[in-house]
DNA sequence: CAATTGGTTAGCCATGTAGCTAACTATAGA
DNA sequence: TCTATAGTTAGCTACATGGCTAACCAATTG
């Protein structure tokens, strides 16, 4: 039936957008009606309002209507939500780079332990 | 000629999908070679392929291939960038919120200094 | 009430995306 | 050298997306 779009996926996908994503930015700023934030663009309005709803379908934006003007403000869960698996994906990353810098360093450390015990091979000089 | 996406449309596209999400979680933890990324996806290898690509033009992962085998690892400069985007949309958000929490404040010592000027008015009880 | 303003719905079109199969290249191993 | 493995290219289909125009409410304003 219905899609079953995971929260993620909407959100990145609104944000690959330059439009939505100036929205956005916009929004950060302060709440604004939809003819405010539709005005920097050169979009036919609905194309616009298109963007609009991909927005608020994602979580990222909020909105309702009073008297005939609709007034739009961000939902900073949504864009929350995406910052975080970012930091979870850098922590897990970081974490390998710690473990491989842990791992270099053992090497090393062995080697050094191996070239004190019989100082002959590793540190010859050179000939046979 | 050539589509002129920016950077950013790129990652957060290539990141709407579930399947490159994976992908990039997967390479956080040390690279690998397709067939080994591709192991754990029902999807034919074409498809994948596909997929990577996406990633790889997008700045994400890297990839070079020895005999022939193609291996992948991740390239957290794009990650970086795209995860600055985030904090720099907070970074204003959270401006606001301390401008219009000062705001609040103001409004509040005004409202404390005109009630200890004239204490009628405000904190009488009810009457006319 | 008539006209304007702010937004919305419906429907069209071109392009992009995600998946598939079939057929191919090139290296590695027996 | 023959065969299996790893990946790639080409080309197809179905559906999603982003844009448009035209027509349509529903509040405000004159």
């Amino acid at each position: 039936m219905a899609n079953q779009l995971s929260q993620l996926d909407q959100v990145f996908s609104a944000l690959a957008d330059p439009t939505r994503r100036a929205i956005v930015m916009r929004l950060c700023a302060g709440e604004a009606s939809v003819g405010e934030l539709a005005d920097p663009f050169d979009m036919a309005l609905p194309s616009f309002i298109k963007h609009i709803r991909v927005l608020e379908t994602s979580g990222l934006v909020l909105s309702e209507k009073s008297g005939r003007v609709r007034t739009c403000r961000l939902s900073p869960d949504a864009l929350l939500g995406a910052e975080d698996w970012f930091q979870r994906q850098r922590a897990i990353w970081e974490a390998r780079l710690d473990r491989f810098e842990a791992y270099v360093m053992k090497l090393k450390k062995e080697k050094e332990r191996a070239a004190a015990k019989r100082p002959s091979r590793a540190t010859k000089k050179k000939g046979s």
